[in-house]
DNA sequence: CAAGATTGATCTGTCAATCTTC
DNA sequence: GAAGATTGACAGATCAATCTTG
């Protein structure tokens, strides 16, 4: 990744030490682990995506279980075309419908079905219970609050950036 | 995802109390963008994904810039397939090339090439600096310490448990 | 038969149009 | 023209064979 003894030179750029580089290192693997942990949980024990149990669990929170796409996009942190394709096969199988908004005839509403009701009562004990298991289990309330803090410290910090976007 | 005003039933399994509930949203925001954000910063400056960079930063740490596919697999968490598939794309640019292991003939070598390890030494900086800037600037000491126990034990808690592999 | 690696089919996501309504 | 959404083509990843050597 580019640590001291690295062959790139060192005097390159801001470099890491070593304490940032194991650092960094261990969160690239925790991050990775964790998620792929969780996207198989939920893919054997619900034949569901991450993607795709969000997308039930955010409409399953509003009352009357129905969200724009271009908002549900947002709230599962989806580009409107992914969005598009994934509710499409979602609709497929039943646990999701389209219907037009009612006030902006551009707009469509994706809403969850009884049947997508059900996956998501079904699919969620398990879900709660990896995460506990996985990440709270052993974690203080201490360590969990700086967790927490850092989070969402990087997150303003990414989002701040361009990073994401354009040019450095 | 399972707050405690949830639609589904708070009985169903162990559930998740507000307090980690908000640290767990926290986490998931943070680790998708700051993935997505170092993925666009590769790809931008230096037209390589994350996977590619960290092939190419895995076989410059060898002395000989060779790796066995299988290993190199391992230390890119990625499966021999997706990896076979991405040695062949990044051998046709001209980063990498394979050639049969000496003392084993059912195993190849991965080899960086000059061109591959110029590429390499011309992304390396951006990379870290872009770590440094979203990550550790704004962390204490302290924090990086907590950060990195806490990342280490969740790794060692998902490999201890067969959640990526089999049944609960 | 197991280990190492590759291949082709298929699935999913991205990107660049496209279409409709505001 | 911009906003909301969809579509089709293409790129990348997964999965199930397949092939070769140990």
């Amino acid at each position: 990744v580019g640590s001291a003894q690295d062959p790139v030179e060192p005097d390159a750029g801001p470099w890491l030490d070593p304490d940032e580089l194991s650092c960094w290192m261990a969160m690239g693997r925790m991050m990775l682990k964790l998620r792929s942990a969780m996207e198989c949980q939920l893919e054997r024990e619900s034949q569901l995506s991450y993607i795709e149990y969000h997308v039930l669990a955010m409409l399953s929170e509003r009352e009357d279980h129905t969200l724009r796409m271009s908002d549900l996009a947002i709230v599962t942190n989806a580009s409107l075309s992914r969005l598009s394709h994934l509710i499409k096969r979602l609709e497929a199988r039943g646990y999701v419908r389209r219907e037009p908004r009612p006030g902006d005839r551009r707009s469509t509403n994706a809403v969850l079905t009884d049947a997508g009701y059900d996956k998501l009562v079904t699919a969620a004990p398990g879900h709660a219970r990896a995460v506990r298991s996985l990440v709270f289990d052993k974690l203080g309330t201490q360590e969990r609050r700086v967790v927490r803090s850092v989070s969402e410290r990087i997150t303003a910090r990414v989002e701040a950036s361009d990073w994401d976007k354009q040019v450095t």
